[in-house]
DNA sequence: CGTTTAGTTCGGTTTGTTCCGAACCTAATG
DNA sequence: CATTAGGTTCGGAACAAACCGAACTAAACG
């Protein structure tokens, strides 16, 4: 039984690392201990643990480990008395996705202001209507971002006021 | 002037190549073809005039653009006594990229429906409250993603009856 | 039928990423 | 103070990606 609920939790280590590689922009292994340890939730997970179950190099482990907790993915929580730390995914992790997202697409929006504007100038220089520049794309793409992150937002708030009604 | 605009361009070429590498994980000169053929509008671009202009080799420029064209992201007109294709963004490209959004939203809550069954089947062979995995984690992202893929489904659809209203 | 135009295909080099082992470090333990 | 536990740092091997040049093709032109 212990074994079967084990090869269970490592296929899902490997179906979740193949997505979190992709979307994340993760390496394998760095990818691997986000899934190892969402998979693991609150009792935490171990240097020693990763790098017996992962089948990794303590240098990778170590370097990867380092990294996510850069990125604000990861933190630990330690025990009196044990020099181990135990980490965990950072509690507000849906949130910090939530505000990277926001700030994406404030990039887009950005981008796509300044390409309109460029186009825009030009367009001033030319006379013949068939040959300026079709704005509809940017106009498109502006308003679909807006409209995103406006309800992105919404969500975002009603977010926070249910962790703290609660 | 002309030169002042054109040093523009290849400036704003640069600065979207390097979000959309990042943004639809395209390698260094399929970014800046995108940009380029962004950034040039309906008259459309050649083949060569991207050779030239992105100063990258031919058979670089072939095989990225026949890339970009398999992912739907670029197409091309002709003209009648011309045999050069004249490249330019694909016509829906904002819906796709909606419905691309909307595919990769439900791999993600398909995954963690995953998750969140594993933990529970784990939590039926647990007595003591303390010991089971909180769900609130995977709760929480359903939540969210449900929502998110809902205000976007409604924001395509909008974009949908305005395309055929106007 | 030779040449030009508009590309494609292939092999190889360059560049970059990912991971590993070995040596090292620091704090606690016996 | 030697040892152990719990990592970190560094140099390099192995692999993968991105790009290039050269040779090639297919259609049209003269």
């Amino acid at each position: 039984m212990t074994i079967d609920i084990c090869s269970k939790k490592m296929a899902l280590v490997e179906k979740l690392g193949v997505h979190l590689e992709g979307r994340e922009n993760l390496a394998p292994v760095a990818a691997r201990i986000m899934a190892y340890v969402i998979l693991t939730g609150k009792r935490g997970t171990t240097f020693d643990e990763m790098v017996t179950v992962l089948q990794a190099s303590k240098s990778t482990i170590s370097t990867h480990l380092n990294h996510l907790q850069d990125l604000k993915k990861l933190e630990y929580f330690t025990k009196t008395g044990d020099r181990k730390k135990y980490f965990i995914i950072n509690k507000d992790s849906v949130l910090h996705h939530i505000n990277e997202m926001i700030k994406q697409w404030e990039e887009v929006m950005a981008l796509h202001k300044e390409m309109k504007a460029y186009k825009e100038a030009i367009n001033e220089h030319i006379t013949e209507e068939e040959e300026k520049f079709d704005l509809t794309f940017h106009n498109d793409y502006l308003r679909f971002v807006e409209d995103a992150s406006a309800s992105i937002e919404n969500l975002k708030e009603n977010l926070i006021k249910n962790k703290f009604n609660l």
